[in-house]
DNA sequence: TCAAGATACGTAATCGATTAAGCATAGTTT
DNA sequence: AAACTATGCTTAATCGATTACGTATCTTGA
C-alpha cells in the first residue's frame, strides 16, 4: 500500500508536507502541492481512513442500528427502502454505514459500546424497541443519534406523518361515503398509538361513531392475524363498510378472509392499506393506501445526522415529520347515493 | 475513552503488560493478568478497533457490495433476505458489515479503492454488473472476495441452484401432466443463462417439445413486462397449459393478466413463481415456487469469506451450491387423466 | 544595513494497541 | 559456586496520518 511516506521519499520533502500539500494547507508552496499530488495520483495513493480515525477521532462512518422484534428485520420493505436511501445520501456527504449489533463475536456489548467500539460518528436507530435500556443509554449518551418513527428528548427523530396518513385515509372514505369504517391496527408501538388517536379524532371531527369493537389489535406484516380480525370484523351485525388495515402486506390476510366468505372487493367490502409499498401497485385491485416516503425519510436521517456531527453547536435536537401520500386505487368504493 | 493506557496507570505496571493480560499471552502472571482483567472490567475498557486495525492490518470489517442496475437495491426480498443472514453469521464470528460503493463524499473512487480505504478484510458481492472493470478489478486483487449467484475463476462463490430449481419445477409440472410448458425468463444474466440450460435440459429428458416462442423474455421483478410476455404466451393458437415466470413478484403481473382475459388459475391455467419469498406463501391462491434459501446463502458468503481471510493458506477456492425446495402451492393444476 | 515579518518546510509528539527484544530476579543444575 | 533456565515484566518501535511548534530563508521597510 502506497503511503504518505512513499510520497515523502519520491518528492524529497517531510511527511508533514505531503500531509498539508494533500489537505490544502496554506504554508505549502505552490510548487511542492503541485509535485505532491501528481506523485500521489502517479503512485495510486490513497489515504488510509483507519489512521485518520485514530489520529482524529473522526470515522466517516456511521452506525445503523436496524433490529427487529418480529425478526422480519431488513426484509420489511419499508425499513429495507429507508436503508436504500439512508446509504446514498450518507456517501454522497462521505459517511460510510455499519451495521451496529449486540454481541460481536466473542465479545458481549451494547449498542453504546458497539459504537465506540468502531469509532462511529453517530448512529441512525431504527426498527427496535425503544424501551429496550441498551437503546437507551445510546441515545442519551454523547454520540450524535437519529430515531426514526420515534422521539427522544433533546434528540433529532425522523417521523413518518401518521397523524396525517391516518386522518387522509379516513377522510378519504368518508369522502367516498362510508360510515362504518373499522380499523385493523399493529402491535402497541408509538406508531400504532398515533394512527390509533388520528383515527379516533378524525373520525370524531367527522362526526362518526366507531364502536369500540371496530377497532382490532392484530400484527405488523402479519397477514394471519390479518385475517383473523378481519373474521371478527365480518360476524358483526353491524358489519363495517371499510377496513382499514395495519400495512400494505398484511391486508393480503384480510382480502383473502374476505374472498373465502365471498366477500368481493370494493362491491362489498372496502379496504385501505398503509404504506405503499411496490406491492401495493401491482396488486389487483390496486390498493387504496397511503405512501410512506421511506426515500424522503432515509435522506433526511442520514442529512440531519451528519449535521449534528459535523456541527454540533449549531444543531438544534428537531422533529422531521415526512409526510406521504395518499394512494388512491380500486379498493375503496364510492358508495355515495 | 478508558485506554489502555489508563489501566497500566491504575495497576502500576506497562501499558505492554496490560495488552499481553487482556489478550491471553503467557508471559503474564496470573495475579497480574486478574488483577489487570477486573481493573479492566471496573473501568468499562473497550478495545479501539481503530488502533487494533491500524496496527495489525486486520479491521474485523467485511465489505458488501450490493448494487442493482434496476435500482431496486435492498428492497428486492431476495438480496435483502441474504444480506440479513450474512450480516448475522459475520457478526457471530466477530466481523461487522460496511457497505461499499464507487464515490465516497468528494473521493471518487472504485470498489477496490473503497475497501483498501476501509481496511475491509474481504468482500462479499453481490447484485451487481459482473461485467463492470471495478468489479473485475476487485476480484482479481489481493483482497479475499465470495461472490454470490456468479463464478469468477479462482475466487469462491455461493451459487443459488438454479439448474437444480428449474428442473425441479419442470419436473413437478411434467408429472402433474403438463407437455405444454411456456417459460418467462428475466433479464440476460449468468443466473438467467443457468435456468435457460436446465429449463431446455430439463424438458428435453423428459421428451417435451418446447417452440421457441414458449420461451419468452421479461424483466425481474417486474410485472408489468411478465404481463406482456403472457399476453403473448395467450395469443398462441397453441397456448401452453402452465407458464414459469422470472420471480414472485414479477408473476403478479402474469396473474393480473390472465384475470383480465378470464382466464382461472389454476383451471384454466397453471402458473409458477420462483424465489418463494414470503409474499408467495400468503398470496391466494398460494403459489408453486421454489423457494431459493437465502439464509443458507448469506450464512455460506460469511462463513467462505471469513475463512478465506483467516486461513488464506488452507483455505481454496470453491463453488458452493446452495439448493433451495419445491414448494408446492395452488397455482399447478393436475391435469392428469 | 538590519530587524521584523512573511513564506515554506521540518521536527517530533500524538492517536491506542501490539510485540520483538531486552533485562532483572529467582530457581535449577552440575 | 558458576552457569544456565524459566518467569514476569519493561522498553521502544511500529502501524499511517495529522498538527503544534520550531526554524531557515527571503522580503520589506526605515
Amino acid at each position: 500500500m502506497i503511503t504518505i511516506k512513499d510520497i515523502s521519499e519520491r518528492c524529497g520533502v517531510s511527511r508533514a508536507t505531503v500531509s498539508k500539500a494533500l489537505n490544502g494547507h496554506t504554508d505549502i508552496g505552490a510548487d511542492t502541492i503541485a509535485q505532491i499530488r501528481r506523485a500521489a495520483k502517479e503512485m495510486g495513493y490513497l489515504p488510509n481512513a483507519t489512521a485518520r480515525t485514530l489520529k482524529l477521532g473522526r470515522s466517516h462512518n456511521i452506525g445503523v442500528l436496524f433490529v427487529d422484534k418480529t425478526a422480519c428485520g431488513l426484509t420489511h420493505e419499508y425499513f429495507s427502502s429507508i436503508l436504500d436511501s439512508l446509504k446514498v445520501e450518507a456517501e454522497r456527504r462521505g459517511y460510510d454505514i455499519t451495521f451496529i449489533s449486540k454481541d460481536i463475536g466473542e465479545f458481549s456489548m451494547d449498542y453504546y459500546e458497539h459504537t465506540k467500539y468502531r469509532n462511529c460518528d453517530g448512529v441512525i436507530i431504527a426498527s427496535v424497541d425503544f424501551s429496550d435500556p441498551a437503546v437507551i443509554r445510546l441515545v442519551s449518551s454523547e454520540i450524535p443519534t437519529v430515531t426514526l418513527d420515534f422521539i427522544f428528548d433533546n434528540r433529532t427523530s425522523v417521523l413518518s406523518d401518521n397523524i396525517g396518513g391516518m386522518s387522509a385515509l379516513v377522510n378519504y372514505v368518508y369522502k367516498m361515503g362510508h360510515r362504518r369504517i373499522a380499523f385493523i391496527h399493529g402491535e402497541d408501538t408509538s406508531v400504532t398509538q398515533k394512527r390509533l388517536i388520528s383515527f379516533h379524532k378524525t373520525c370524531a371531527s367527522l362526526g362518526i361513531h366507531v364502536p369500540e369493537y371496530y377497532v382490532q389489535p392484530a400484527l405488523y406484516h402479519d397477514p394471519k392475524s390479518s385475517g383473523l380480525a378481519t373474521r371478527e370484523l365480518l360476524s358483526l351485525p353491524d358489519r363495517p363498510t371499510c377496513i382499514l388495515y395495519p400495512d400494505d402486506f398484511s391486508i393480503i390476510g384480510g382480502m383473502n378472509e374476505l374472498e373465502r366468505q365471498g366477500v368481493s372487493i370494493p362491491e362489498d367490502m372496502s379496504v385501505a392499506g398503509y404504506d405503499g409499498i411496490l406491492l401495493s401497485q401491482v396488486l389487483h385491485p390496486r390498493l387504496t393506501t397511503y405512501r410512506q416516503d421511506t426515500e424522503a425519510m432515509g435522506r433526511e436521517a442520514a442529512a440531519k445526522l451528519v449535521e449534528a456531527i459535523e456541527q454540533p453547536k449549531t444543531c438544534l435536537p428537531q422533529q422531521i415529520v415526512v409526510s406521504g401520500q395518499l394512494l388512491e386505487g380500486d379498493t375503496v368504493k364510492d358508495i355515495n347515493n
